[in-house]
DNA sequence: ATGGTTGCATAGCAA
């Protein structure tokens, strides 16, 4: 009887009075350019970087076409995802049970599949991951002349509303993904050259500094751990003889946090290296470990 | 200025 007394007693005390151990997170996020082309590449991805939680953009796959069983072999037992045929499509891979978030925008109106939100299953309180698939937003950075930039623009200037509206209030939140912009000048091989090139130009990089300034600020990880000037990309386009010679990259692939995570941010990487595995995708992927 | 490459609705798009 006494025994189960003082056990009643630290079960109720632990949790509020005890710090937990923080337990590890590492997440990837990356545009994968076809899942079912590079489930080979899925496999070495998690042997080289063995991520507790993969965000995919780009799966170009329709949810009844989705290779479940394939993924479910590389380790992660916790998938969701939301696709459509040959454009687009997100997934979240995850060895941390998760729930997905059922009622998010219907982006710009268009029905397309460019977000996926779950909240991890963290001890303690959640994690809500937010998955991101942002319009590239075609050749010419003119909204007028362009309807895949007004498009790009929009979707941009929604998710600001969103998250300046009440979704960023929820702590502890994460927003990975390819976004389609390189904000800063050393994110791009060259600022002055870039200007004018979609991914680039003012009007994005201004409206990315919008949505970066929602729910308090939301920090960009990667350059919590390689500030700038430092150069830093994560795509080299498919048009160049050698991409390691000619390095002309940029930056499009990011990995937010919400402010109160800062405490949280325990190292990064960008596997560069996977730009030259065989058949590989353009945009390589981005990790960072955080102690939740 | 143009073209360069890749993936999928395998024919032009989109990136």
């Amino acid at each position: 009887m006494s025994r189960a007394c003082v056990t009643r007693a630290k079960l109720t005390v632990l949790p509020n009075t005890m710090a937990r151990r923080p337990k590890k997170l590492r997440l990837v996020t990356w545009n994968i350019n076809s899942i079912r082309l590079r489930l080979a590449r899925l496999a070495d991805l998690a042997v080289a970087l063995e991520p507790d939680v993969i965000c995919l953009q780009e799966t170009k796959v329709a949810d009844e076409e989705f290779p479940l069983r394939e993924v479910r072999a590389t380790g992660y037992r916790h998938i969701a995802y939301r696709g459509e045929k040959a454009y687009n499509g997100v997934a979240i891979l995850s060895k941390i049970p998760l729930a997905v978030i059922p009622s998010t925008p219907d982006w710009c109106g268009k029905g397309e599949s460019r977000h996926l939100a779950v909240d991890l299953d963290i001890p303690g309180a959640p994690v809500r991951l937010h998955n991101f698939y942002v319009p590239a937003g075609g050749d010419v950075p003119d909204p007028e002349a362009n309807p895949k930039f007004r498009h790009k623009l929009d979707f941009v200037a929604e998710a600001t509303h969103w998250f300046a509206n009440g979704a960023g209030s929820i702590p502890r939140q994460i927003i990975a993904g390819d976004l389609n912009i390189a904000p800063l000048p050393d994110d791009v091989w060259s600022h002055r050259q870039l200007l004018d090139v979609v991914s680039h130009t003012p009007v994005e990089t201004e409206a990315l500094g919008r949505w970066q300034a929602t729910a308090g600020g939301w920090i960009d990880a990667m350059r919590h751990f390689v500030p700038p000037p430092e150069k830093l990309y994560t795509w080299w386009s498919y048009r160049n003889r050698d991409w390691r010679q000619s390095d002309r990259g940029r930056r499009l692939d990011h990995i937010w946090i919400s402010p109160d995570m800062i405490g949280t941010l325990k190292s990064g990487e960008v596997l560069k290296d996977a730009r030259d595995w065989p058949l590989a995708s353009d945009h390589v992927p981005v990790c960072v470990e955080l102690l939740v």
